[in-house]
DNA sequence: TTGACATATCGTGACATGCCGATATATTTC
DNA sequence: GAAATATATCGGCATGTCACGATATGTCAA
């Protein structure tokens, strides 16, 4: 090996820019709730968004936020979209989180 | 207890809230790259500055808005400043972090 | 086909963030 | 005290995000 240790034990910055990338779009609290409700089962667009106390139309459009980066994925069942837990990272990420700021 | 079980296994929003501004706060490539540098020792701002590449006093501002949510704390010595990681949990988040963007 | 429902997208204004040069404070050295 | 070093802060500009109403798409039921 060519690099010292101190070299490669740091994530080179490109993965650290898609790392922040996946972060901030989780870091917002109805994206949470979301993440969380979806970590125990799938939910329609409708049901999150009752959930979250918002119109559906935002709900919509944070489920396709973190649709966009990865972290969920949808599927289509009559007039409903269902979505459900796509990265399955998530659901550590959410422990630590929950451990952090308590369930 | 009169709420049933699906209402208490989430965090409140507030809770989300408050984790959501700090995931906001670490979702940067340079507060990432910051933050791995002090889980593995202690370093001045200058040293932080120059292995991000970028100039100390943005890196200056990046350790401020970290400290600001208790993620990190510093210490003066003569005319350097220390930074060290405040919040054991960031340990287990950039773990996950990791686990999942590659080392 | 018409109407109702569920979801998705668009356009906008208010507001926050990132980055930068310039400048300010604090501390050591001479 | 003056110069040098290390951090910190300020003002401004570009860009991004959030919430919202309005509107569009897709699907079923009658």
């Amino acid at each position: 090996m060519v690099k010292n240790k101190a070299d490669e034990a740091f994530t080179p910055l490109p993965a650290l820019a898609e790392a922040a990338e996946c972060l901030k779009t989780l870091a917002h609290p109805h994206r949470l709730r979301i993440v969380q409700m979806l970590l125990r089962g799938r939910y329609a667009v409708g049901e999150l968004a009752q959930a979250c106390g918002i119109p559906s139309h935002m709900a919509s459009e944070h489920l396709r936020l973190m649709q966009r980066c990865g972290l969920l994925r949808s599927e289509r069942e009559g007039r409903k979209a269902f979505y459900e837990v796509a990265e399955p990272h998530l659901a550590n990420i959410m422990e630590c989180v929950e451990a952090r700021f308590g369930p």
